[in-house]
DNA sequence: AGCACA
């Protein structure tokens, strides 16, 4: 009945011989508390007008992650196999909501799409989505170049940071977390529907693409 | 499954 542990460690030890799906997410804020700067109990309030996104108030993560699901369905986006790997949750620069913006090359210029958010001119955001992806499933032995190849492309891609682990659990091999940076959360946001569950990591050949 | 750095 241990087994349970290893329902998707199992996974992903056997997609070495498939194909490694790489699993993009929201950075996760940095505690449960102490971000709220008055101390008091308004968790989800901002400024911004936030009758446009159909966002009301937020009160706790799971709401978030309710209304974060509800818009990707609509838009088609993402396949939900894992589930979990999807968190979009607070963190992010609060004092900076990104509606509407669309600045720095995302979205649409002069009529033009610039970019991988080809087609798409925003994409709305949780008032405290991050602008860094957290990023699991890579091959333990992948190097911060080739992670790079990954996420270059995309608009506002600054930096990655590559975190070795060990296991939790003993004996289990480790592995690598993944840290990207964006400039703003809305890029972030373009290549997180970019990249979220697709399988990026051909382990037949032991590199990145097809 | 696993969330670091400033």
């Amino acid at each position: 009945m241990a087994d349970g542990y290893w329902k998707h460690g199992d996974a992903l030890r056997q997609a070495s011989a498939a194909q490694a799906s790489l699993q993009v997410s929201m950075k996760r804020p940095r505690s449960d508390h102490g971000d709220v700067s008055g101390g008091l109990e308004y968790v989800g309030y901002h400024p911004r007008e936030e009758g446009r996104m159909g966002y009301r108030v937020i009160r706790d993560t799971k709401s978030i992650d309710a209304a974060y699901e509800r818009y990707l369905r609509d838009r088609q986006i993402v396949s939900y196999s894992s589930g979990e790997s999807l968190r979009p949750v607070a963190g992010g620069m609060g004092s900076h909501p990104v509606d509407d913006m669309h600045m720095m090359g995302v979205g649409v210029m002069d009529g033009q799409s610039v970019g991988y958010g080809t087609g798409r001119s925003e994409i709305p955001l949780p008032p405290d989505a991050s602008s860094t992806l957290y990023v699991e499933g890579l091959p333990a032995n992948c190097t911060r170049r080739e992670v790079s190849h990954i996420f270059r492309p995309f608009a506002g891609f600054r930096e990655i940071r590559l975190v070795n682990k060990d296991s939790r659990f003993p004996g289990a091999d480790p592995f690598v977390l993944c840290f990207v940076d964006f400039s703003n959360p809305s890029q972030a946001a373009v290549a997180l529907d970019a990249l979220q569950g697709r399988g990026l990591w051909n382990s037949k050949a032991g590199r990145f693409g097809s």
